[in-house]
Parts: structure tokens; C-alpha cells; sequence
RNA sequence: GCUUUUUUAGCUCAGUCGGUAGAGCGCAUCCAUGGUAAGGAUGAGGUCGCAGGUUCGAUUCCUGCAAAAAGCACCA
């Protein structure tokens, strides 16, 4: 005699055990006819599932969260329903949920072309357009075995196997002819899954192992509505135009040459950009008590023998041997160099807290396939920097590096920063206990900062655990920007000491940081987050001079020398166009401000300001110009 | 590095079922001296990614290499 109680608080008594979907239908048609399925005392199960004992139940359907991921799911399964009829042969791997759709991998004799693909979209399409329903079979595992040894189906054997014994029983889902194995839940009938779409298809090792077979994985989209997948296909389209590598041709940024793959030829205006972040980091650093030095960019290869990347990635580093056969590598990292730095002469505690700042420029042979723009490159500067100081000061300079950085972030417009805590890996250098400490300090900085982050086990350096400050890329690609790294192990290997106050030596915790990261990363990052139109603090030319005819350029060449003077980066347009013409091309280059100088303007010793967008502000005289400037800059893009 | 795909003018792209190639934009010159997103005319510009092979003949077919794209793996 079953009591559930619904989310409203009210409750409804049953004679018998009921299904989810029995509950559904007692409230109302329309909603057991949206019903996906149901959350029992939290935790959520299929419509068909029989709840025998007082409960707490929520029906779930395509407007819930969990009713989209379940939906999604079963496109999925809904996939490996059309891609069997199609090619009989093909064996299915895992089939899991993802960010705004699913994927299936797969296994199959040939390579699944674009063609396969839609004919697996088209009988997916006719397949749900029957409204067939989903059956679940709770069923043993040794009848488990048998079905996918029947059909072939070795990964989904290998996955059995790898359930744990206690677990004797298996859902499987029947779709028609089609069975998958699932925890589930799924939908119970092919009337939820149709706005849906296959994007692509690619390689993907089984397991996710390097080492193992590559498998064919098959990319979709799914959403609730027709609409909402329009919508998405849209946004997409229109992402893809923000491409930091279309943006930096058309703007005219960089460009990159197949005689130096990974390496960035960096133009005057993409320059610009880059020598403004370095100056404003400079300036943010010099105020929070920052020093800045330069170190070596070639070093013996014992230095990378004694800090560990030797062992750890002597396969990633350039290296070069000289005449006299010794071995050198180009750094990869700053932290060996910074080691040195901290070595030479004597440091006293009166000295700690030492924060040591380099614009470094490193150097990684990053596999080829990693590649990727700016984002992925094989040489770039980093804005680095390592605080030695005592174990006391360590968990305040933590917060205070997440500090700044989220300040900094909050500057250029990010909202939504993504922080991840990665912890000891399997390689790794020092003792537990020191690793015990150091993600501690890490966890202890956010947390008392109030700050969410996600937990990677295992991801964290060689040397030590890591913080990574997250930005999403035009197209929801996640890149790792900022970076905080507390080490105890490389001051151990390099045998840093300081003179405690005790006049005994100790040892020093360093702090490895970076705050954009990589600059040439982080301007990829701007250009996709800004769409090209950089603010004008950071825009490589903030205005442009355009006289209406050729009888004010030398008014026009006046105004772009008083400009200079202030130090603004104007250019001066003088080509035989019509203003028309120029005022488009200006627009499309993103300039901020352009200024229009006539007969009018020569008159009154004014420009007329017309803003990116469009929009213009009439006439003004060069001092209200620059005090409109001034101000713009202040804000540096923030509205 | 792995899987798949791609590589033709400065850029975006067409094309040749094997007979050495086209467009638009841009660029140059000239005309027009123009007021807030494209004025007009003329012209120049390509060993069709690189190297082999097949063929009377290869940009086109085959092989290898390089680079790029998507994804996987990697990311100190």
C-alpha cells in the first residue's frame, strides 16, 4: 500500500506496487503522455519501474534536466538501433552523454564516411518517427554474456566483464531488435527523440587508451524541441565565424608557416595586442609586489637532469648538441632557470616572501595532432613567476595569487571562470605527505575564498598539485589559462635554502604561477572573446583619420600628429576611395573610432567621432576627443 | 603520435570523367574630388602543397612526405 508524495507535498495512496508511469497517468494523461521518467526518494529510475514502498517520487520529463540527458541518452541507443540494421557488422563500443548531444564509439571493417553518417541520421529519423517503445529487461549476467556473445558484440562482453561479481543482475534496453546495456534510465518509447542530429565522426581510442584499437566515434546533437536544435545549429555557425584563426587573418594579427608548424609569425597589429597584455600584467605584478628578471633560454641538459623533466619529458624538448658534444635544451618551462636565480647569493627570511616575475618564452615539442592556433602552440611566453617563501606565508600567497588572477580575469569580461584542482599523478617526485600538505593548501585557499572548482585526481605535475584557471573558447573548447603550483620538491632537488631567524638554513616552498598562461593562448582567447572587436585599451589601432577629400589631408595629418603626441595609435587613411568605401573597410578591421575631417571640421578645429557599431558622436574639439578616451580606456571595455 | 578529411592566385572558392586553369574580393594604373558600410574602366598575378610512379601526356590516377582541419591520446 505504497504513499508517494509528489514535489507539491501532496500524496496519493495506491492498493498495489505502481510503475512511475501508473503515477503519471493518475495525475494526468498529458503528463504520463511527457512522462520520461521519475525520481524515487532522489534517485532516479525508468517509467516502468514498480515502486512497492511509501516513497517520495518527481516525474520526470523533456523540461527537467535530467529529462533532456536521459532523452539524449537513448538518441544514443536510438544510433546503434539504425547503425545495425545498416551495417550488420558493426560492433558497439560506449555510447555516453555529452555536452548538448551524445556520441556512440564504434567498431567496423571500413571507415564510416559523411554518406554512412546521414544514412544512419535518416533510418534514425524513420526509426523514431514509429514511436516504438523502449522495453527493459532486468536480466542475469551470464544470459547478459550469452546475448552479446551471440551477437558479436565483444566490447559490450569486455564491459560486462568489468562489472564488479557482487552485481548479478543487468538492465538492457530492447529497442526493437536492437538490445544495449545501460544503467539507465532511458525513455520509454521513441517519442521524445527526434530533434536530434549526427555532426560527425572521428577517432577514438577504446578506453581512452593510446594503446588500444582506435574506434570510429559517431557525434550528435539532441535538444527538446526542433527549435531549440535549430537554434543551437545557429549559435554554432555563427561561433564558427569567431575562430581565432579566421579573425587573426582578416585582422591582419599573425600567420603561421609550414616551415615552422606550432610557431606564431606575429604581425605589427597582432604585436600590439600582445605587447599591451605584457605591459598591463607588468604594471598588475609591480603593484602586487612582484620583481621581474630574465633567465637563460638555452641550458645544459644536467640542469633538466637534476629538476626531473629530463626523465619526465626529454622527448618533448628541443634539444641541440654543440661542437664539443654537450647536450643543451631549449627551457620548456622557467621553474629550472628560476631555481638558479634563487640560488645565486644568500637569502635570509627578512627576504621571504620572493616573488620573481619572467616573460619566458618556452619551448615544447608538442605532438603534432595537438596543434591547435594560438591555443596550442609549440613555442610561447609565458607570464610566469615563482614565490619562494617560508611554509607560513605559503596559504597566503595561494589567495592571493587566486585573487589576482580572478581580478584580472574579471577586467577582460570573464565571468564564468572554470577552476580546476588537479592532484598527485602516478609519476611524481615526493613524498605523500608533502603531497598531503600541498593539495591542502591548494583546496584551503578556494574554499575559504568561497570559490567552487572540480576535482581531477591524478592530473596534477610531477612535481606538485595545480590549480588551473579555465576559459572556454568560441566554440565551448575548454583551454587551460592561469595556473597556480605549489612545489616543495624542486627547492628540495636544487637545494634552495634561506637563513631563518634561528640563523639555521631552511628550506623554502616555491609557488609556480601563471597568470594568462600563455599570451599567445590567451590572445586567442581575446579574439574569440571579443569577436575581433578588441576594447580600445587593447585595440591595435584605436582610431583612423579619414579627410573627406584630398583638400584636408593636411588638416587630417594635423589631427593624427596631436593624436600621436597624446599617445594614441592612429592611422591615417589618405587612399584615393570615396569615404564610403573606407568607412566599411575601417568597420571590418574593427577600428574603434573613426574621425572624419572636412571642410566643417577644418573650420572649427574639430573632428567628427564616429564609433564602431555605427553609431556617431557629431563634432569634437581634440581635447573633449581625448578626455572621451581617456575614459573609455579606464574602463577598458566594461560598460 | 593515431583515425578521417583537406591542400588550386594575397584571401574565399569553382574547375579539369588525364590534353598545363577560372570567378569574386584584394592589388596596380587611369578616370571621377567624393560627407559616414563597396563609384567606374583597364591590367598584372598560378610549376594547381612537395617528391616519386603509371601514362604519349598528370593539377587531375597511385605511393610517400609535409602542413592544415575535426576528434582521440598528450598538455611539465
Amino acid at each position: 500500500m505504497p504513499v508517494i508524495t509528489l514535489p507539491d507535498g501532496s500524496q496519493r495512496q495506491f492498493d498495489a506496487p505502481v510503475s512511475i508511469m501508473d503515477v503519471a497517468t493518475t495525475i494526468g494523461t498529458g503528463l504520463a503522455k511527457a512522462c520520461i521518467a521519475g525520481r524515487v526518494n532522489g534517485e532516479l529510475r525508468d517509467a516502468c519501474d514498480v515502486i512497492t514502498e511509501d516513497a517520495t517520487l518527481s516525474i520526470i520529463t523533456i523540461k527537467d534536466a535530467d529529462g533532456l540527458h536521459i532523452m539524449r541518452h537513448s538518441c544514443a541507443h536510438l544510433l546503434g538501433h539504425a547503425a545495425k540494421q545498416l551495417f550488420p557488422g558493426i560492433q558497439m563500443a560506449i555510447g555516453p552523454v555529452i555536452d548538448n548531444g551524445f556520441y556512440y564509439d564504434v567498431d567496423y571493417e571500413r571507415s564510416l564516411t559523411l554518406e554512412d553518417i546521414a544514412a544512419i541520421e535518416k533510418r534514425m529519423i524513420a526509426l523514431a518517427k514509429t514511436n516504438y517503445p523502449v522495453v527493459k529487461k532486468v536480466t542475469p549476467r551470464a544470459e547478459v554474456e550469452r546475448i552479446f556473445a551471440e551477437r558479436n558484440e565483444a566490447y559490450k562482453l569486455e564491459l560486462v566483464r568489468d562489472i564488479p561479481a557482487s552485481q548479478t543482475e543487468i538492465n538492457l534496453y530492447y529497442h526493437e531488435e536492437y538490445i544495449d546495456m545501460c544503467r539507465g534510465p532511458h525513455v520509454p518509447n521513441m517519442s521524445f527523440t527526434k530533434a536530434f542530429k549526427l555532426t560527425k565522426v572521428a577517432g577514438a581510442y577504446w578506453r581512452g587508451d593510446s594503446n588500444k584499437k582506435m574506434l570510429q566515434r559517431i557525434y550528435g546533437v539532441a535538444f527538446a524541441s526542433e527549435k531549440e536544435l535549430k537554434d543551437y545549429l545557429q549559435m554554432m555557425e555563427e561561433a564558427e565565424k569567431r575562430d581565432h584563426r579566421k579573425l587573426g587573418r582578416q585582422l591582419d594579427l599573425f600567420h603561421f608557416h609550414e616551415e615552422a608548424p606550432g610557431a606564431v609569425f606575429w604581425h605589427p597589429k597582432g604585436w600590439t595586442v600582445f605587447q599591451q597584455l605584457i605591459s598591463y600584467m607588468r604594471k598588475r605584478q609591480e603593484e602586487a609586489g612582484y620583481v621581474e628578471v630574465n633567465t637563460p633560454d638555452v641550458m645544459d641538459r644536467s640542469l633538466w637532469e637534476v629538476s626531473g623533466h629530463w626523465f619526465n619529458y626529454r622527448e618533448n624538448m628541443f634539444t641541440t648538441t654543440t661542437e664539443d658534444g654537450r647536450v643543451f635544451a631549449l627551457k620548456p618551462m622557467n621553474c629550472p632557470g628560476g631555481m638558479l636565480m634563487y640560488a645565486q647569493g644568500q637569502k635570509s627570511y627578512r627576504d621571504l616572501p620572493i616573488r620573481m616575475a619572467e616573460f619566458g618564452k618556452v619551448h615544447r615539442y608538442e605532438p603534432s595532432g595537438a596543434l591547435h592556433g594560438l591555443m596550442r602552440v609549440r613555442h610561447f611566453t609565458q607570464d610566469d613567476a615563482h614565490i619562494f617563501c617560508t611554509a607560513e606565508q605559503m596559504p597566503q600567497e595561494c589567495k592571493d595569487v587566486v585573487s589576482l588572477v580572478l581580478d584580472i580575469y574579471k577586467e577582460f569580461g570573464f565571468e564564468n571562470i572554470h577552476i580546476k584542482l588537479s592532484t598527485r599523478p602516478e609519476n611524481r617526485i615526493g613524498s605523500d605527505e608533502t603531497w598531503d600538505v600541498l593539495e591542502a593548501s591548494l583546496a584551503n585557499a578556494l574554499d575559504s575564498m568561497g570559490l567552487a572548482y572540480t576535482l581531477f585526481p591524478g592530473e596534477g605535475a610531477f612535481y606538485g598539485p595545480k590549480l588551473e584557471f579555465v576559459l572556454r573558447d568560441a566554440i565551448g573548447r575548454d583551454w587551460q589559462c592561469g595556473t597556480l603550483q605549489v612545489d616543495m620538491s624542486l627547492p628540495d632537488r636544487f637545494d634552495l635554502t634561506y637563513v631563518a631567524d634561528d640563523a639555521s638554513k631552511k628550506r623554502p616552498v616555491m609557488l609556480h604561477r601563471a597568470l594568462f598562461g600563455s599570451l599567445e593562448r590567451f590572445c586567442g582567447i581575446l579574439l574569440e572573446h571579443y569577436a575581433g572587436s578588441f576594447p580600445v585599451w587593447l585595440a591595435p589601432v584605436q582610431l583612423v583619420v579619414l579627410p573627406v577629400s584630398e583638400v584636408f589631408d593636411d588638416y587630417a595629418k594635423k589631427v593624427v600628429a596631436e593624436l600621436r603626441k597624446s599617445g594614441y595609435r592612429v592611422e591615417l587613411d589618405l587612399r584615393n576611395e570615396k569615404l564610403g568605401y573606407k568607412i566599411r573597410e575601417h568597420s571590418m578591421q574593427r577600428v574603434p573610432y573613426t574621425l572624419v575631417v572636412g571642410e566643417q571640421e577644418r573650420t572649427s578645429e574639430t573632428v567628427n567621432v564616429r564609433v564602431r557599431g555605427g553609431e556617431t558622436l557629431g563634432n569634437m574639439s581634440l581635447t573633449q576627443l581625448t578626455s572621451h578616451l581617456e575614459q573609455a580606456i579606464a574602463l577598458k571595455g566594461r560598460v
